[in-house]
Order: C-alpha cells, then structure tokens, then sequence
DNA sequence: ATGCAAATGCAAATGGTTCGCATTTGTGTT
DNA sequence: AACACAAATGCGAACCATTTGCATTTGCAT
C-alpha cells in the first residue's frame, strides 16, 4: 500500500501536517472512523485543528477516490476508510465494528444471470457480511 | 402481501388514518421514500399531518419490523421501503431509484467458506446491486 | 358513553455536516 | 532566500434531517 505522501503527490495534493495525519490514522485503523473520531484523535497530537478542516479535508479525498465514504446502519454519522484498489468485499463485526477485507466475490457470475432475467444492466454490486469477529466470538461465548 | 390494516392487528397497533396511509403508500411505491416523500404525498390528501408524526410511525413501523429503513448513497435522509419476509436483494436503479427485487441468493454457499478461512461467524449478508433498468437502459440509449 | 393510554400537532431543540469569510500556509517562480 | 498567489485552514454561523417536550386529541377496551 503506497505511503500517505505518495497518495498526495500522486493526486496533485498539497502536503500538509493534517491531511497526512487522516490518511495515516486511517492507514491504521482496522475499522470505519467518522470525521468526529477523526477530529479527536488528531486533537491528541494537534491542538490547533478544526472539525470543518476534516470535512473538507475527507470531502477532497473522497473526490480523489483516496477515501471512501461508508454508511453502516450502527452508526448515523458517515464513516470513512482508505479507499481499496480492488474489488472485494467485507466482513464488519457488530460487536466491535472491526473490518475484515475479502478478496474473493462470489457474485459475478450471477450478474450476468439477473441482468438478462430482469433486463436490467447492472453495473456493480455492494455485498458485506456482518457477524462476530473472532475475538468477540471468543469474548461473547465466556 | 397482507393488508396495511392486518399489518397493524398483527402488531397490536392502533388503526389510525395516518398509519393506514403510509402503510398504502409504502405498499404502492416502486421505490424507497423518504419521510419527507410521505409526509408531501399525504399532505395531498390529508392537509392536517405533521412531519414529525410521519417520523414517529416509521419509527414504530422499523421497530415492529413492519418497515425496513434503506441507507442508499444517492440521498442522505434515511429512505424505508415495505419490510420484506423473505430474504432477498435489491436492484437498484441509478437513474430512476426504481427497486426491484430477487428472491434468488447466490451468496449463502460462500458465507461457511469465508467464515471458517477468517474465523469469523457470519450471521448476515447485504447485497444489492446497482444498475440501469430496462426503462432507462433504453431512454439513456437514444 | 366514559376513561385512559397512545397518537398527534406544533414549535423548539439536536446533531451531523456545510458554508462564508478573514487569515495562514504550501509551493512554484523570481 | 524572498515573493506571489492559489489553496488550505480556523472559527462561527447556517443548514437540514431527525428528535423531543408538551398540550391536545383520538382509538379502543370497558
Ligand atoms: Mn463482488
Ligand atoms: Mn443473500
Ligand atoms: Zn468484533
Ligand atoms: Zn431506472
């Protein structure tokens, strides 16, 4: 995975202290933050930072594809993760809201079925998994 | 599918004109509506309704199960739909938000795989799909 | 018909997100 | 290294979907 720095350059973006900061804290984080934990956890470091900067700042890396935004139904605010190149899909803990990324999809072939049986001309899919992680499977089963 | 009057005895609900209302209108929708869609589209019938009342009756409705509430990228209000029995997906149409819906799940084989590659208990998936329908495939063609 | 919990209307409050504007900063150019 | 200027930022106010408090009305069991 390429390093903040380049993921700016790469997008003709100017480099500064905060926007590298979101793109670390997201780098490694394994679950969804929204711009409030975002915010928080740079005002740990930074006192100087502004909520509406992180807007902007995700609202810019969102344009670029840097970032994703994602809505989850345990959480009314909108969430953020680096975006990912490939396709895939995810497994999202309900306990502890941990991300796991799939790489396989099972779906593609019954694209082509559905889109003929329905006439309709699908161009992509979302599909998540939710369940119990496997500590919090552990955790809940004691 | 049962009647919207039905659907309240089934709950224990109070049979008010409002619900009765938004239950029809659900029923009748081709697609996801927000409260403000329902509030606008009772308004037309019934000048006496407030916005707030459409809000409290979704909100039983969802926690009844009798109502499903829809996150979909292209609104941020919170969109419900008729809950389903039967467990399905979606086609969405990017165009016209129209939603039809598949009762076939190509996914349920899939979810013990990947469950016991990352230790992980599945309990549920979302899919949907996201594409033209027939009627817009054809108008944006021309 | 009566009583009372539940449902409603209305206005105000909330909370996440966006915007306006004055100030600062990053970076290409001298 | 200083300069110039567009882009980025901080701060507060605005915005908009949703929720809540409270006084009033309504559905329905008795
Ligand atoms: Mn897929
Ligand atoms: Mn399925
Ligand atoms: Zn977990
Ligand atoms: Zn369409």
């Amino acid at each position: 995975m390429k390093t903040p720095e380049k993921m700016l350059e790469l997008h003709n973006l100017k480099k500064t202290g905060h926007r590298l900061m979101i793109l670390t804290i997201l780098k490694e984080s394994d679950r969804f933050l929204s711009a409030d934990d975002l915010y928080m956890k740079m005002k740990e470091e930074d006192e100087n930072i502004s909520l509406s900067t992180v807007y902007r700042i995700l609202e810019t890396f969102v344009l670029k594809s840097i970032v994703s935004a994602v809505n989850v139904e345990f959480s009314k605010k909108v969430l953020y993760e680096l975006a990912h190149e490939a396709h895939g899909h995810r497994l999202i803990c309900t306990n502890c809201h941990k991300v796991v990324y799939v790489e396989d999809c099972p779906v593609h072939n019954f694209e082509d079925a559905i889109s003929e049986e329905y006439d309709f001309d699908i161009k992509r899919h979302k599909l998540d998994f939710y369940g119990l992680c496997s500590e919090c499977k552990a955790e809940l089963s004691s």
